[in-house]
DNA sequence: GTTCATAGCTAATGATATTAGTTTTCATCA
DNA sequence: TGATGAAAACTAATATCATTAGCTATGAAC
């Protein structure tokens, strides 16, 4: 049976992501991995140093599915920045609502070290739409407060921490309006 | 040597609050907990029906703490509204970065099902300071708002997604700032 | 002084990540 | 064509966990 690789990199990482949203990332184990894939636990080993390491190429792949749905979404927005930069939070947003556990796994995880290369992918399309808004100048401080608005949104969403009923998307739309003006009017 | 209790559910959760912030979450094992303790591990279960049980009370302790920091801090501040809600955050802040391990576990971990009264503790005066600086009405949609961008923003810097420098004590002040102006501009 | 609930204990189980060493396959080259 | 060696899997073993079942010692109450 062995040497034709029954299984690559990519195979193990997506399987491990599609288990990890069904179960939870505490539910995930290397021998039900492995099992779903049709090896056995150890051979995973050939491919990842251990289950810290799956799991970071499991966060690229997840930074890089968040990148391009919000890429999907820009590109198809208007021209007009407060409209783009809404279109692409939204997408945000429910990017982080199609894959829950994968999102929070990826940016809600204090022992993880986020890879610089993907924070920058990320960050700077996002930086750019934010500058086209309210200026080039302080366009930094302007894009961590715009991130810390939706990823706090979402995360407090993921975790159950909105539990007084109201309408959240329209409460979302609503939040990012009020920044994005509040920053308009600060930065003229 | 048994009969005269050696513990209390009080001090195995602070015990368990201080090692989950030594050494973070993953690594506090019940045996070793229950060492500190002296004690061994299936005696924990006289107090706590399973770990996830025991981190659920820490996690109620976690969320006294902050809410009593802010009370704090708040009752210290001065009558103007919009510093009274600066200094809030700021202490809301500081807790977070005090106890980042303890916070993210209470606020950031999807599979925990937060405590509807403590979630109630913790947004009410919060709520109150928001309505007396932007209106009644609507002040759970600014209160969620401003929740999440202060949630977001602790988060992205314990979860190391700050990585370009600058003066973050600095931004904090200022996106709030930005946030709470827009909020008022929009509700007048 | 006996009784009995309490609070702890030991021992065992099943799951887990990880390591070491072994076996099978097949592409390459003599 | 047949031997070789690296690739890719495997089995077996270890250490660490959480959790359960059942036992034992303490001391308060009668």
């Amino acid at each position: 049976m062995p040497y034709p690789a029954q299984v690559t990199p990519e195979r193990i990482v997506e399987q491990a992501a599609d288990m990890i949203e069904a179960e939870g990332v505490d539910a995930l184990s290397l021998g039900r991995l492995a099992n779903a894939l049709g090896i056995k636990a150890p051979s995973l080993y050939r491919y990842f140093d251990g289950k810290t390491a799956l799991l970071r190429a499991v966060n690229l792949l997840t930074n890089e599915r968040l990148v391009s749905a919000m890429h999907t979404a820009g590109d198809a927005a208007a021209h007009d920045a407060h409209d783009r930069l809404l279109t692409m939070m939204r997408a945000y947003r429910v990017f982080a609502h199609t894959r829950p556990a994968a999102y929070m796994l990826a940016y809600g995880d204090t022992t993880a070290q986020p890879d610089p290369d993907a924070l920058l992918a990320l960050a700077l399309p996002l930086q750019a739409a934010v500058a086209a808004w309210s200026g080039e100048a302080g366009s930094l401080t302007a894009l961590r407060g715009l991130w810390a608005l939706v990823h706090g949104y979402v995360a407090l969403e993921l975790t159950h921490n909105f539990q007084r009923g109201g309408d959240l998307d329209a409460t979302f739309d609503q939040i990012v309006h009020v920044y994005l003006a509040g920053l308009k009017m600060l930065t003229e």
